[in-house]
DNA sequence: ACTCTAACTGACCGATGAGTCAGTTAGGTG
DNA sequence: CACCTAACTGACTCATCGGTCAGTTAGAGT
């Protein structure tokens, strides 16, 4: 881990700002919040630990700046791939997809974000993505289901434990993905849609196994 | 967070020694690996910090004492549970079922487990957890499936997907549980079966969503 | 070439918290 | 009761690291 940049100095402002905040994502990726040092950031961005402080108020504000980037992009990424789709499958798909993609382009901001998650303060922003994700779901399963749900309170319910079911198995994919990058995109991709899609499916049209009556 | 037991003193090397699990666990689970300080600990178990360390080299050693108990504790329910059940669905109802069990008697002990992911040295001691509760749920699968799976890479490959995504959805609905505690434990338990079992139970009859071919 | 500002640095401070040690005392044993 | 060991403590050290400040200098503008 050593300086990334050596010939030029003096950078302008904004083009340091960005070069401080590469070598905080290397950093932060690699080692989590509590043990990456700004010694370590300013090391890997070739600069002292002083500058750091030019641009960004304490390490919490240059560690949230990095959070709050990739929790939009990623949002912002997801969201627009599932608004054009259509309902149902086509929509599970695209959404999916988008996420894939962005593990895939951005590993280290996909290891950034989820390497973090135990601090309280941290934990906040990741549930905010998570809690925004699982709302995207659960509007995607009202859109197909019939209209009497969003009334029903205790389907709302359903619908929201199935929605973090639903993230918390394509994150695990996904972390299980980034020890295994040998594996082929459509290998994980298709896993996913037969692992969530049928339930999904299934679920959406009142089938229950065992027993097979619904709840109310 | 105040001494819980002012009354006695000088207690017995084991117990004092069960005393500090206790405390440290109380303070971990709250806080976490990092915010917690010794002093905290030995504050709450009522002795001084140097007492600590007549009972753990560390309080690296201290916290793996207790990571180890509770993953030991949990695989243990866990695989007991499994072991004399049927094979196929009984068995994933009583894995599901004794997960559960922990989560719901032991908060704290769970709370701690999963508060800590993030720091290298514990994600890996979590990892080694997740990772054997998956090869217990593939040896499920496989146990459920024709015998010629066992000798086929990619379809092995296909069950630890299954397995990370299955452990994944499980896990996340527990951390949502953990903050939805009015939610009975039967809700939880049939969101689980309805999501995962229906997925499982036809994934293992090689039906696949969309195209419906099995790849090779 | 001179200047002047904004980029940049090294050397420092203060807090925090892990880990240590020289003792002090409770309480079981003969 | 006296003793002696093992439980226990207070008061320390020491390293680390976030954050600061008094400067130094590159280099754009004139």
């Amino acid at each position: 881990m050593t300086a990334v940049t050596q010939p030029r100095r003096r950078m302008a402002a904004a083009d340091r700002r960005e070069a401080i905040l590469g070598a905080a994502l290397d950093v932060f990726a690699a080692r989590g919040f509590h043990d990456t040092t700004l010694d370590a950031v300013a090391g890997r961005a070739g600069i002292s630990k002083a500058l750091i402080y030019e641009h960004f108020e304490s390490k919490r504000e240059l560690h949230r700046a990095l959070m709050e980037r990739y929790v939009r992009e990623l949002l912002a990424r997801v969201m627009e791939a599932i608004g054009p789709a259509a309902h149902g499958e086509p929509r599970l798909r695209a959404g999916v997809g988008a996420f894939l993609d962005f593990v895939e382009e951005r590993r280290d901001a996909w290891r950034f974000v989820f390497r973090n998650v135990g601090d309280p303060e941290i934990a906040d922003l990741v549930a905010r993505l998570r809690d925004e994700v699982a709302a995207a779901i659960a509007g995607l399963m009202a859109a197909d289901a019939p209209p009497e749900w969003s009334a029903d309170p205790v389907l709302a319910l359903e619908t929201e434990m199935v929605a973090q079911e639903l993230t918390g198995a394509v994150q695990a994919l996904a972390n299980w993905w980034d020890e295994h990058r040998d594996v082929p995109r459509q290998r994980i991709f298709q896993s996913i849609m037969d692992f969530a899609w049928i339930g999904l499916d299934r679920l959406a049209q009142g089938a229950r196994w065992g027993g097979g009556t619904s709840r109310t």
